[in-house]
DNA sequence: AATGAATGAGGCTTCATTCAT
DNA sequence: AATGAATGAAGCCTCATTCAT
């Protein structure tokens, strides 16, 4: 076992990190002050410059750090699923939203939508690798139950659009607009509806119709 | 005809709603400065004083007379529909896309979402005149449906953010990663296909089941 | 009788020297907006500089022309007063009280001593044309007094500012540190106990020691 | 001995406070700008904002830290004070004077007066701290006096103001209308007079009458 | 003579970043 | 490695003054 100190300065990073995720998905980027992410964190102001070069690049740490792991496992249990295709949306969904949904991590669609514009090359980053691998998920789905005869035949890319955006709203919705209503939303119900409407509207029915 | 002093002064307001909306779109609220704004009227930091109060007064201006007409014209035309529910959901959405979606409008919401939790009076104010609305007029045409048999029951308030989501998240988007995507996405058929999806999930079926 | 138009015109300036004076000793000179003055005589910014040439200009027009009258008239009273000397002071006390005291000018002592290191050559004008002529005034009385063995004998100028002090902070208060206090002072009674205070603490007793 | 760095942090406060007084009594709370008090304190503008939150806070720390010890010395003298009265009066006027009246601290009274209608918040905290303690301790010399047979009974807090007032005033005019005088006046004599006129005026004589 | 739209300098305050210790 | 004092650029907002009508 290290000691305590030396426990310390390694730890320094990650504490930083999630000092600062904390932050920035609470008040954005420009509005949170990186004394207050030094505080949070239990160290001063000179020591984050220490660890990352300036703001931006804590920016881009965060993120970095953040939301990749959750994508790897979620592409494991595609590739060794078995069952019928809309199961296998469940179960992504179900993943997803335990390990991200549930966590400090689910403020960081909000944060990348909010500062995609100034960030272009940490914006493409996120795209490469979480965003384009989401959506290549959720494409692999749709395109093994077409191609069984579960789901009627649609533009697969566009239909993953529609998919996943009420999953990414329910959580930028809870980073935003949320403080203004009175009545809490319940999220377990709001992603109930949405696979409910998706697994009647996804279904291929006797007369189909080519989209 | 009139002079020209008197006729900027006319134009003034409108004038500077416009370049505002335009920056507030581009970089947000709090990274538009004023003097911007003033400059892309064509006039100085001073005069646009003379129209609004404040950065928060010009916001909410540019809110006013560009999307609450929207919603108001919306509200109209649900007041006086006849034909079927699902029908009335469709023009509700064609007519906020042409006002709004192929507009610069189309902006704001990515704007308020970034801005929100930091501005919580603004927050306050888009939702009350815009967002609780909105969802005024979704719940309408769902209750509506629901009572003729048209579509099967369910939650409404949860089933209006369901159906806003994707929507929402199509211009988010445009304002944010897709900067990112190398082809060009299409609109014009990502409504399409959250429309079809909505028809067929929302359409009661014959061993229909309680949500 | 003249046209009412052609009364107007000839009316302005005092009607400006008037809302200034008003403003200017509610709100000292810098607080003073010249946009407000204008509202207040009821015309617009920009007429205001037909008559005076600039913020500073109208300033020391509010002061020259506020004062001066009343001080003639306290001489001319001084010049014939046979009584004793101690009721010639009282005397000039209550004219100054009624024509100054509890008129709008009553907040020019204060406006003058909050303004007069920012205006020299006003304090200049206002101490020749006001303080130097009150000031001889009460010199006038006690000299009067001690020659006739009414007072006792004390440098003269110096009781002068001794015996003004009083009067002057019963105003200066009033325009300044009285919005503070929750029990209003009644002047009637603190001019009677200083008057009091001087009618016992000015005469001259058996046992005199010279000062 | 200290190192330099060191040493410097802990004389900041002080060297503001005094820069900061300095520019206040000679140009007026508002007429003062922080960048000269940072300049004149040998720091630069964010400096400041290290030490005090705002303008307001640098106002009131120079009050507290300059004549609050003052007032707070004179109450502990007025209460083991065992002599008569008026010596008492006395005692606390030669305090007040080599402690405030020979200081930077003169200033003050002149610029609470003038600055008081715009900045309520600091009158308020000026007339808590500063004056009614103040007035407490001559009404306290006061009814002393007048329990003892020593003073005539008069209203007490009206004569409180007129006792005081001659004192703020000899400050209130050295830091306004002086500079107009070509006699230098002599505030000792000035003193002298006052105290003298108050022992007569105040002492119970013969044939007494209520006021 | 009168208007009021337009200007732009100026001050308070914040905060990312630096650097001496 | 760590500190935190110091810096100074930047933005909102006010208001005296100008000037075209």
């Amino acid at each position: 076992m290290l000691a305590p100190r030396k426990r310390r300065k390694e730890a320094r990073p990650a504490e930083l990190l999630e000092a600062a995720l904390g932050l920035f998905v609470e008040k954005g980027f420009t509005a949170t002050r990186l004394e207050d992410v030094a505080a949070r964190a239990g160290v001063s102001k000179g020591t984050l410059y220490l660890y990352f070069e300036n703001k931006d690049a804590l920016f881009k740490a965060v993120i970095q750090e953040g939301i990749i792991p959750v994508i790897a496992e979620n592409e494991a249990i595609a590739a060794r699923h078995t069952g019928c295709s809309f199961a296998l949306l469940e179960i992504l969904l179900d993943n997803w939203w335990s390990k991200i949904g549930q966590t400090a991590f689910a403020g960081i669609p909000k944060l990348m939508v909010a500062e995609a514009r100034n960030f272009p090359d940490l914006a493409r980053f996120y795209y490469e690798h979480v965003i384009s691998r989401g959506r290549g998920l959720v494409g692999f789905a749709l395109r093994r139950g077409m191609e069984s005869g579960e789901f009627r035949s649609m533009d697969v890319e566009t239909t993953i659009d529609v998919i996943i955006a009420p999953i990414l709203m329910l959580l930028i919705w809870r980073y935003s607009m949320s403080c203004c209503q009175n009545s809490e939303s319940d999220p377990q119900l709001y992603l109930r509806i949405h696979m409910d409407l998706l697994r009647q509207g996804l279904r291929k029915t006797e007369n189909e119709t080519q989209v």
